[in-house]
RNA sequence: GGUUCCUUAGCCAAGUGGUAAGGCAAUAGACUGCAACUCUGUGAUCAUCAGUUCGAAUCUGAUAGGAACCUCCA
């Protein structure tokens, strides 16, 4: 199995990555608050963490991943209010709007996809335990978590506690014993609440990630990621409950993908920059998002503007192109053979390894194309050569989840085709530049 | 103010101590009935300054510029 480095957040360091159990990883990424469409920043952990998963499926890794829905919250709220529907109805909306997003991008399916609202039992009894265990307590019908019950708050964010407390902004009527403290209940009025024996109130947000992994996966698994915007507070506080109530880091490896720049600033949602991921896919199509989204280091920020946008055009039409041409020439040749071109492929899992270095896996991928574009070049045709590294190529576009076309000519298009060709040769110019129309109108050229 | 990170050719982007991958654009050629595609060649001393070293884009320090986060929330 090949080795995979991947950079932890909780080590700031490269790390060789090793499951916990041989040969199956336990993932979990934090899934959107469904109050609203998702942006393209919100897609950018769809597609990179779904290459990760790919990636570990295709060097021999059994992957359980699991992502949530955040179902409820104060803007769910909120904006069903505005709206005028019920909050169900809302969450209902953005969650198959989400989901379709996540299908046009070609995110393969999840292992598990908890909602808050169907884990409310779990979370009040996780709460229960804090509370029993000093971890947290009770004020005025609100729980908060203590931080100072753990002797480590911090370390995953690489924050001390001095620095926390000189940035916190002192809230008037405060009730936290520490401004450090985090709500885990709170009571409420408004919206959907259920009875506990604080209050009748909502869950705050940082436990349910928490209890869904413990629920689905287990006290610790293997990789939890996120945007990097979501490591301080919410993931150090997920650890934090984690620490306290069964002594785990809740996961070996954090991983943080950089932000989504649109304008120079993080695309968000309060900013206004933003542009929707169902936009941008109906505009330059999924796979250039997902070519885009892919093309810089997944850590690095990326920035979303029109020029790289039409970059990633430009590179993807130039893998597509070949493939077509190559699967043509093979199609006409009745050539077929599941061998593959082992050393090209493996550059390209190499640099996938490397943590997910996908701008020089993006390069091995241009020398195959450049490869595949040179033996069709030639005179004599090497079909064997051809379709060995065509299928190196389409075996690597699989791990980054790139949809392409292999062509399956019937036999009247195949006909076409050599129509086409003797007409040509025959100079027969009008006759050629008709079926070339034809040929095109049905895609295969 | 604190923490983490970034700064490489017009643009995107690799590189983690030994004399700068790749893609786009540009340009010169080749292929081609035309068009598209494609192939070949051509470009940077790595934000600035100082240091460590036989040797640094790569390590250290400082400076400048930029990003994310700093607790009711994606």
């Amino acid at each position: 199995m090949m080795k995979l480095r991947i950079y932890n957040t909780k080590t700031l360091k490269l790390e060789e990555f090793k499951p916990i159990k041989e040969k199956e990883v336990k993932m979990y990424v934090c899934g959107p608050t469904v109050y609203d469409n998702i942006h393209i920043g919100n897609a950018r952990p769809v597609v990179v963490f779904d290459t990760l998963r790919r990636l570990l499926e295709a060097i021999g890794y059994d992957v359980k991943y699991v992502s949530n829905y955040t179902d409820v919250d104060d803007k769910i709220i909120k904006r069903a209010h505005e709206r005028g529907i019920d909050e169900f109805e809302l969450t209902k909306e953005m969650i198959a709007a989400y989901n379709d997003v996540r299908t046009a991008l070609n995110a393969k399916d999840l292992y598990k996809t908890p909602k808050v609202t169907e884990t409310m039992d779990d979370i009040i009894n996780f709460i229960d335990e804090l509370v029993m265990n000093g971890n947290a307590y009770v004020k005025d019908g609100d729980v908060y978590f203590r931080v100072a019950s753990i002797d480590d708050y911090g370390s995953l964010s690489h924050q001390n506690l001095e620095d926390l407390k000189a940035g916190a902004r002192v809230e008037e009527n405060d009730k936290k014993e520490s401004p450090l403290d985090f709500v885990l209940w709170k009571q409420t009025e408004m919206g959907i609440k259920w009875p506990t024996k604080y209050s009748i109130g909502r869950p705050g947000w940082h436990s349910e990630c928490v209890v869904m992994i413990k629920k689905e996966l287990g006290n610790l698994i293997d990789i939890h990621a996120g945007g990097r915007d979501l490591r301080f507070p919410h993931h150090e506080n997920e650890r934090a409950q984690a620490k306290a109530l069964y002594n785990s880091d809740l996961a070996n490896y954090w991983l943080h993908n950089g932000m989504l720049t649109f304008g120079g600033e993080k695309m968000s949602k309060s900013l206004g920059n933003l542009v929707l991921s169902k936009d941008a896919i109906e505009k330059h199509g999924a796979n250039t998002i997902r070519w885009l989204l892919l093309s810089a280091q997944y850590r690095d920020v990326l920035s979303y503007t029109e020029d790289t946008i039409n970059n990633a055009k430009k590179e993807l039409i130039k893998v597509i192109n070949v493939i077509k041409k190559a699967s043509l020439i093979l199609n006409i040749n009745d050539y077929q053979t599941d061998d593959f071109d082992q050393e090209h492929y493996n550059h390209f899992i190499e640099a996938m390894c490397d943590d997910l270095n996908t701008p020089n896996a993006y390069t091995h991928i241009f020398e195959m194309v450049k490869i595949i574009n040179q033996d069709l070049r030639v005179s004599g045709v090497d079909y064997q050569s051809l379709a060995s590294h065509l299928n190196a190529l389409t075996k690597s576009l699989d791990v980054l989840g790139i949809t392409y076309e292999v062509l399956n000519l019937s036999a009247d298009d195949k006909k076409l085709y050599l129509d086409w060709q003797s007409a040509k040769h025959n100079k027969d110019f009008d006759q050629a530049d008709r079926l070339r129309n034809i040929l095109n109108s049905k895609g295969i050229l």
